[in-house]
DNA sequence: TTATTTAATCGTAATATTGCAATATAATAA
DNA sequence: TTATTATATTGCAATATTACGATTAAATAA
């Protein structure tokens, strides 16, 4: 199979699984750091920075392009990719709400 | 190839991102909420919660139980699964603290 | 002992992800 | 115009993930 049954969950479920999956690669936590640490982002720049082909930090930056975490911007021949803050902040906020449940202390492990 | 380069990228890119593969599925979050809602939490009461087979939820608690995130005790017939506190507090601050990057404002896009 | 109950594991099928070489596209430079 | 430069897309191979039926294992009940 492979296909979530995403029908089954609540639409704020399914969207705290896709926020997380932006973050599930170790590749695209160091593009978006790098975006953070330099706010203004090239894509050679982090051919050079990560060790990977080019083709497939193309592939993960559209990702976070889909997501709608990263924007995009053409620069004369390259483009300027930065974070989308409105979503950023949107995808803080779920996520932090979930990892700030707390558990009721009668904890029976 | 469908192989993470981990060896590429620093110690806390790599632990991020395992936390946030924990997260990246509806079923997972969906899991953990219902744990942190009843505290005390068996397999059984999941499979008619969610809408899967017990053998896929019997999975994914394995995978939250890897990745640390849960712990089990056996109950009589059944198990009683809860969240493991200090690592979840864990990947609280490492998830937060990579939530509360602050883009520089010279943004271009 | 033999059910029964509950969860884990196995095996398998289908889909997704990761990675890269090769190629295509688009903008600028010569 | 023809390079050159930078990024995107395509196509493919390898591995990972999701899901479930069937089976197994372990504890309790009869």
């Amino acid at each position: 199979m492979g296909l979530t049954k995403s029908e089954i969950f609540t639409e704020e479920q399914n969207q705290i699984a896709t926020i997380a999956k932006a973050f599930a690669h170790p590749a695209r936590v160091a593009i978006l750091q790098h975006i953070f640490n330099s706010n203004t982002c090239i894509c050679g720049d982090l051919v050079d920075e990560i060790g990977l082909a080019q083709a497939t930090i193309s592939q993960h930056l559209r990702e976070l392009k889909n997501i709608g975490l990263i924007k995009g911007n053409i620069e004369g021949t390259s483009v300027c990719y930065c974070i989308d803050e409105d979503n950023w902040a949107n995808a803080k906020n779920l996520i932090s709400q979930f990892l700030n449940y707390e558990s009721k202390k009668t904890n029976c492990c």
